[in-house]
DNA sequence: CGTAATGATTGTAC
DNA sequence: GTACAATCATTACG
C-alpha cells in the first residue's frame, strides 16, 4: 500500500515527463499544494474500500468532481498499463493455430466451410453440387451429398451464431468498460485487449465447432466408404462386355481412357469401375490362366462370331454390286457339321448383332489390330486364323457328341479349326500369349510386320490402349 | 452354412 | 498418375 502510493507519486513525476499526457498541472508554483491534493485522493482511493457503501458512493462522488481527478485518471491507467503489459505481455501475440489451420482447411476441401454465396440453402445447394462435381456416380454420391449439405447447413448457422454472440458479447463489454472508465481508470488499450481476449475465447469455441464438424465429415466419410464398400454384381450384360474386350484384348488388355469411358457407358458403371475390373481381371487371369481357359475360349468364339458377322457386313459393304449370296450363304462351311455350328453361330448372331451394328469398324479393328495383330506367338488363338477359317477354308473335325453346349461346341469347333485337341486341357487355345516370362503382359507391339487381312481395305487401329 | 466368385480398397513400386 | 498384389467384404451358389 504504502509502497504502490509512493510508486504511483514517483511515476506521476516521471512517467508525465516522458510522455506528454495531457495533464493539466498548473505551474504556477503550486507543486506543493498539489502534491498534497494527489496525496489526499490516493488516501481516499486506498481507504475507500474500508467504508460502507452508501459512504463509498459518497466520496466517489467527490472524486469524481475532485478536479484533479483528470490528471490521476491518465496517471493510473499508465499504470494499469504498464502492470498489465508486464504480466501478461507476451500473450498479445496469436501466431496462427496450426491446428485451426488444419482444420479449416480440411473444411474447405470438404466442401463444409468455403465460398458461400447468397446465403440460405440455394447456397448450400449449390456448394454441394459443386462437392459432388468429381463424382462419376452420383446416384451413390446423393445420400452422401444431402448428409454433407446437412453438416454444412449446421456448421455455417452454429457459426454465425457464434460470431452474433462473439459481437454481441463485445459490445456490451465495451460498453460496460467505457461507462466504468468514467469511474475507474480503463485505458482504450485495455479495452482493446479485453476485445481480443473476448475473440480468443470465441475462437477456441469456434475451432471446438470446426472440430466436431471436421469429426462429422469424416464420419460420414467412413460411412459413405463403408456403404461403398457393399458391392453388387455387375450385371451379365456388363460383364459379358467386359469379358469381350479384355479377351479379344488378351494380348493387350489394357483399354485406353476412351476405351473405359466407352465400356463403361456400355455397361452403365463408371470408369473407375472398368479400371477395377480390368485390374482384378488381369491379376486373377494371370495368377490361375487354366481357370479362365474356358471363359476365354468360350469369348474367343464369341469374338470369332462377331468378327465373322463384321466381315461379312464389309464384304457386303464393299461388294455392292457382287452377285448377292443367300444370307447364309457368307459363311461356306462343311455341310455335315455346318448345321450344328450354324446354330450357335445363330445364336451368338443374336446376342451380337446389336454390337456389330452399332459399332462395326471398332470391332473389326479389335478383331484384327487388337487380338490378330499383336499376337506373336504362332498357332495363337488369332482371330484371323478363325476368320480365315470362316470365311474359306473352314474344315471342322468331328465334333465329339457329348451333349455340348452350344457354346461348347462353338468352342470346340474353332478349336479343332485351329489344330488345338480342346481348349480346356493340353495347348489351350487362349495361350497367354501376351503374357511374358515374369508374369506381365508384353508391351503391345506395333502389328508392322503381321498383316492384317483386312488391313489395307480398312485400315483403321482402335486398339488405341497405351 | 461353407466356399468360390467378385467388386472395392489399400499399400507398394514405378 | 497407373499397375500390381494382397486383402477385405459382400454376394452367389452348392
Amino acid at each position: 500500500m504504502e509502497e504502490q502510493s509512493h510508486l504511483m507519486q514517483t511515476l506521476s513525476g516521471v512517467t508525465l515527463a516522458g510522455h506528454p499526457v495531457a495533464l493539466p498541472v498548473p505551474h504556477d508554483g503550486t507543486d506543493a499544494r498539489n502534491k498534497q491534493d494527489i496525496g489526499d485522493i490516493l488516501h481516499q482511493i486506498m481507504t475507500i474500500t474500508d467504508q460502507s457503501l452508501d459512504e463509498a458512493q459518497a466520496k466517489k462522488h467527490g472524486l469524481n468532481c475532485h478536479r484533479m481527478k483528470p490528471a490521476l485518471f491518465s496517471v493510473l491507467c499508465e499504470i494499469k498499463e504498464k502492470t498489465g503489459l508486464s504480466i501478461r505481455g507476451s500473450q498479445d501475440e496469436d501466431p496462427p493455430d496450426p491446428q485451426l489451420m488444419r482444420l479449416d482447411n480440411m473444411l474447405l476441401a470438404e466442401g463444409v466451410s468455403g465460398p458461400e454465396k447468397g446465403g440460405g440453402a440455394a447456397a448450400v445447394a449449390v456448394a454441394t453440387a459443386a462437392v459432388g462435381v468429381g463424382a462419376d456416380n452420383s446416384i451413390e454420391h446423393s445420400d452422401y451429398r444431402a448428409k454433407l449439405s446437412q453438416i454444412r447447413q449446421i456448421y455455417h448457422t452454429e457459426l454465425e451464431k457464434y460470431e452474433q454472440a462473439c459481437n454481441e458479447f463485445t459490445t456490451h463489454v465495451m460498453n460496460l468498460l467505457r461507462e466504468q472508465s468514467r469511474t475507474r481508470p480503463i485505458s482504450p488499450k485495455e479495452i482493446e485487449r479485453m476485445v481480443n481476449i473476448i475473440h480468443r475465447k470465441f475462437s477456441s469455441i469456434q475451432m471446438q465447432l470446426k472440430q466436431s464438424t471436421c469429426e462429422a465429415v469424416m464420419i460420414l466419410r467412413s460411412r459413405f466408404l463403408d456403404a461403398r464398400r457393399k458391392r453388387r454384381n455387375f450385371s451379365k450384360q456388363a460383364t459379358e462386355i467386359l469379358n469381350e474386350y479384355f479377351y479379344s484384348h488378351l494380348s493387350n488388355p489394357y483399354p485406353s481412357e476412351e476405351a473405359k469411358e466407352e465400356l463403361a457407358k456400355k455397361c452403365a458403371i463408371t470408369v473407375s469401375q472398368v479400371s477395377n475390373w480390368f485390374g482384378n481381371k488381369r491379376i486373377r487371369y494371370k495368377k490361375n490362366i487354366g481357370k479362365f481357359q474356358e471363359e476365354a475360349n468360350l469369348y474367343a468364339a464369341k469374338t470369332a462370331v462377331t468378327a465373322a458377322q463384321a466381315v461379312a457386313a464389309a464384304v457386303q459393304n464393299s461388294q455392292t454390286n457382287s452377285p448377292a449370296t443367300p444370307s447364309s450363304g457368307t459363311h461356306t462351311m462343311d455341310e455335315t457339321t455346318g448345321a450344328n455350328f450354324h446354330k450357335g453361330f445363330q445364336m451368338k448372331d443374336e446376342d451380337f448383332q446389336l454390337d456389330a451394328a452399332e459399332d462395326k469398324n471398332n470391332l473389326l479393328n479389335n478383331m484384327f489390330t487388337g487380338s490378330s495383330g499383336s499376337y506373336s506367338l504362332p498357332g495363337s488363338g488369332d482371330m484371323f486364323m478363325s476368320m480365315s477359317g470362316l470365311n474359306g477354308s473352314y474344315q471342322p473335325a468331328q465334333v465329339p457328341s457329348t451333349g455340348q453346349t452350344q457354346g461348347d461346341s462353338i468352342r470346340h469347333a474353332i478349336g479343332q479349326s485351329l489344330g488345338y485337341s480342346d481348349g480346356l486341357r493340353g495347348n489351350p487355345l487362349y495361350s497367354p500369349h501376351g503374357l511374358n516370362g515374369n508374369g506381365g503382359w508384353h508391351d503391345a507391339v506395333t502389328p508392322s510386320s503381321v498383316t492384317s487381312p483386312i488391313e489395307g481395305a480398312n485400315s483403321v487401329h482402335s486398339d488405341t490402349s497405351n
